[in-house]
DNA sequence: TATGATCCTGTTAGCGCTCACAGATTCCGG
DNA sequence: CCGGAATCTGTGAGCGCTAACAGGATCATA
């Protein structure tokens, strides 16, 4: 049926064309200096006319300059985790680099010999999206075996392990999340409510910082899942409470969760209930009504942490910090406490 | 600062090790027959104490079998994209493929060496989430190349190609727009208007022919963005229209926009405006109203394409496709059309 | 013209693995 | 007790590339 696979055209092919050795071919394609104008002509021009491509495994398995990134994540399809992916992917494809990924099961414990099998080879270079135990385990993991090829993005606690700075990309959302929930006492809220991803988040920090700086007793932390469905689960009881009249969420999906919650409970938004999200996804701000929440650019943080492994693995001036910082963005999910009767 | 990073462990290491040849090795770790049972736990106990793992480059430098996938998509963050890469991904790591993705911009025009020299190597294995016309030109251009490593996915209008059932996971679409279009007939409505994406989709398909079966000329196509943004704003002047009272929407996010632009509008739901989504995402049920929608089960497609492109390459069974067929799932969106006056 | 420095190019080895094959050992029926 | 299969194991070559070195030109300087 199909004919015989051509064998593909390799770098003595391309050598061979041009007159020349195989070893300057080499020059050519790694933008090696050293070689002859007219050369370098001539080979490309061989190059092009055979549609020679390097083969990437045999780069690599010489011991070339590594391409490629290996993303650890546990969730693809979640608003954060997916643009981060897209922030590594754009920034990655623009420096020639693979993106690979390996997803993880937030439900299972690895082994060090199954997070580091995961790797192209021993030493490939990782960036990990680290949002909850099973990826902040494979983030120390690989940190321990290979320090000088990984950094990690996220909103873990562990960022307060020493020299953190040298590898860790953190969102900052902390002082936002402290910043939020002022606001909502400003609003004349008597105490805010927060309801948990898993996983134990700085927003969270912010959150209790801000009621203990305004003498205010934390409430209990609701603990939810990741998916609005559970959201909208664990906040049942509390939206029903008339005594609940702010909670801040974890991200924008919780919170649209908590809002189906109190829709069904008869509770008026933000009349008689503000919400807060964390993400500012797309969403956000066409939901009805607009969901007051924090913009966080994962895009850039994502582009930020290749920099930073790339800078790892390659020298040269350290790179900028250059996302945007967290911001609250109000809309109409929050609002005043009603006056009590 | 750092300590010299210790060599790798390598085959010929576990082979001194265990007192057998490298060949042996190899065999163990690939599972082949004809080794003693005495000499492949002699050789496992080797690797685990040495703690090695075989390198993935030189496995396929050296021409083994294939253990890897590049997707190609062009947006890693879309619902249906990020839930096809998820699907993709947990067949692949489950059958211990390394997934490689390869995010393609809508805007920029690729040429054959582009597309060809995102593999590893030539001729590796390749999946395209085919949405939109770059894609689907990559899908092509790989097709060509190597048609025994490529599998697609995706509700591009080219299925039609002769021998497409060989290489195309699809979601089958088409019928259920058909019948979403009916049951809004049914419902009372005098015409159907359909926002579409961009790309041509099967799915429009299925709204036309449901309308002229039912002898009714189809409005003109109302053409969007990607993003719930373009959405509001395709759909601004179509919702003001009191004529109209009845859209469907090429995924859930467009329509969300176009529910947001409805209401802002003044124009209620499903009072004055039926509007159906595509997708289900996981918004769709929480959303208020809940939006009534099209299941469509990416992941199991997703799933499907992989075990499609292993069969391909590995042969063994036609494997039987396994994913949820779409269903109209009717929420708050849609209703009967108001009597007219 | 000798003498080095500077530029360019080729040769060789080897990355870690799998393939194809060749040898060694065991087991069986005749 | 032998021939031949069946089972196991080892040897050699080579995948496509890069690193390290060894040359051969060419050029300015003494």
């Amino acid at each position: 049926m199909s004919a015989a696979e051509p064998k593909p055209v390799s770098m003595f092919d391309v050598a061979k064309r041009a007159g020349v050795s195989h070893q300057t071919v080499s020059r050519v394609i790694n933008d090696a200096p050293m070689v002859a104008a007219a050369t370098r002509a001539k080979v490309k021009a061989a190059i092009s006319e055979l549609g020679y491509r390097p083969n990437r495994s045999a780069r690599t398995l010489a011991g070339g300059a590594v391409r490629s990134v290996t993303v650890f994540t546990f969730d693809t399809s979640l608003y954060g985790t997916a643009e981060t992916l897209r922030g590594i992917e754009d920034a990655a494809s623009a420096a020639g680099f693979t993106v690979l990924i390996s997803v993880l099961d937030p439900e299972q414990t690895y082994t060090e010999g199954e997070i580091l099998g995961r790797l192209s080879h021993d030493g490939a270079p990782a960036i990990v999206i680290a949002h909850d135990e099973t990826t902040t385990q494979a983030r120390r993991i690989l940190r321990k075996a290979q320090p000088g090829a990984v950094v990690a993005t996220g909103d873990d606690k562990l960022r307060d392990e020493p020299g953190a700075a040298d590898w860790l990309v953190p969102l900052d959302d902390r002082l936002v999340a402290k910043r939020a929930t002022r606001y909502l006492l400003s609003m004349g809220h008597r105490t805010v409510h927060y309801l948990a991803m898993p996983g134990k988040a700085r927003r969270q920090d912010g959150w209790s910082e801000a009621l203990l700086e305004a003498g205010i007793e934390p409430p209990e932390v609701i603990p939810s899942g990741w998916t609005i469905g559970s959201a909208a689960t664990a906040a049942a009881d509390l939206v029903a409470d008339p005594e609940a009249t702010a909670i801040m969420c974890g991200n924008d999906d919780l919170a649209f969760g908590v809002l189906h919650a109190a829709h069904h409970a008869g509770r008026s938004i933000p009349g008689d209930l503000s919400v807060i999200g964390f993400d500012d996804c797309p969403m956000a701000a066409y939901h009805i009504p607009g969901l007051t929440t924090v913009d966080l650019d994962f895009r850039g943080v994502g582009r930020s942490a290749f920099e930073l492994l790339r800078h790892k693995l390659e020298g040269g001036p350290e790179p900028r910090t250059s996302w945007r910082s967290p911001e609250l963005i109000v809309r109409e999910t929050s609002g005043p406490a009603r006056p009590r009767s």
